[in-house]
DNA sequence: AAGGCCATACCTGTTTTCAGGTAGTTAGTT
DNA sequence: AACTAACTACCTGAAAACAGGTATGGCCTT
């Protein structure tokens, strides 16, 4: 028998899920809560093995939830049930450990079979929560304005200035003058348009110049 | 119709395919190379729409080969057809900017849809490609994680720093002594255990602490 | 052979960052 | 009432980055 607690400020919400799980023998409703608060202050004394987790809740939202929840008791498997598929909500997401991703509209079958995979230790994420992440890993083709006119040296000293090295590590690390070293940052820098290693990092974390 | 141009050192591979696809009225298969140097040679004179790219080939490999093409000619689309699902190959290959990416156990009807997908602009990624690589992306459980504790006040720094503003440009935007501002740096840069503006960068990226 | 690009190296002076402190005020908690 | 966290502000000196040059040799292309 799988415990699970629903998570969800919308109360129709909360009794559709109820309504559609009622015949299912291996799943088991025991708890809901309004917002992320009441999740953490009731939900978690029932014990769960699963939360259903949604996004936008008022007093403590899903993301800040799950984090604490996966801090504290990372046994407890969440889906996240919500009705967005931006980037941005997927990636904190992602990063707080959620072990899955459903759409709102998915369908009943959809639902029962991210629970169970879940509950195998596997993970379960929505096809179009995925697409959403695969493109945001591919390069983007529209920065065209930005040709990447650096030579090859001059790629080799970005990427270790984003490292963090100062001028003069990276003079010993490749055997260079300290002065040929700035003379190439210089150049870096007028070619960028840039004139802060802030401003170059961002470049270069963008344009994908670093193996992260 | 759609012209395909095929790479891949095994000639069965090869044969397998083209029977498979030779009742497909809309594809024509107008190339073949057995590694990435024959496939740049020989394969782009033929104009493919597609190349179907193994991953690993003798001379010149899948990778490599799709950064060539890619770089040279972006309206040639790439759909990896491999045997392996390991995260390094596949995160190469997205960054390559692959278009999609296939097992080779996948049955012909995925294999057609692929192909469509991938000419309707789309991308088409094996679910256990996307499961790789979701679960790569979510976080580590032994690694130690880095909560944020920073305050409201120093993530708001840390983000005018990332802009690549100076400290005194940031005392001015925020209306604070530049040595108040200079004692935030100094705190963020105690707690996040960095000590320069670049590795603080990267911080912010990775920890989604800017917009962008 | 001339011109351009790349990589190398130097000079000078200013601005900014970094590292080590100390210290007061406010708001919230125990 | 004591404690803590967050925010504020200051001081000093060293290290680095930034900005504006100049200059030379190698290589490639016209």
């Amino acid at each position: 028998m799988i415990k699970i607690v629903i998570a969800d400020d919308h109360q129709l919400i909360i009794d559709g899920i109820k309504s559609l799980l009622v015949n299912e023998t291996t799943i088991q409703i025991v708890g809901e809560a309004k917002n992320g608060e009441e999740l953490l202050r009731k939900g978690l004394l029932m014990n769960p093995d699963l939360i259903l987790m949604d996004l936008g809740m008022p007093v403590m939202d899903g993301i800040e939830a799950s984090r604490r929840i996966k801090k504290d008791h990372p046994a407890i498997k969440i889906l996240v049930l919500t009705t967005y598929a931006d980037q941005k909500s997927i990636k904190e997401m992602l990063k707080t450990g959620v072990d899955g991703y459903l759409l709102k509209d998915s369908g009943k079958d959809q639902f029962i079979e991210a629970i169970h995979a879940i509950m195998n230790e596997k993970s379960y994420f929505d096809p179009r929560v995925t697409a959403v992440v695969m493109k945001s890993l591919q390069p983007q083709k529209k920065l065209s304005n930005t040709p990447t006119p650096l030579t090859l040296r001059e790629k080799e000293i970005v990427r270790l200035i984003a490292e963090g090295k100062s001028t003069h590590e990276i003079a010993a690390a490749i055997h260079l003058s300290l002065l040929t070293v700035e003379t190439h940052r210089k150049n870096i820098y007028t070619k960028l348009g840039v004139n802060k290693i802030a401003s170059l990092v961002r470049y270069a974390i963008n344009e994908g110049l670093l193996d992260q």
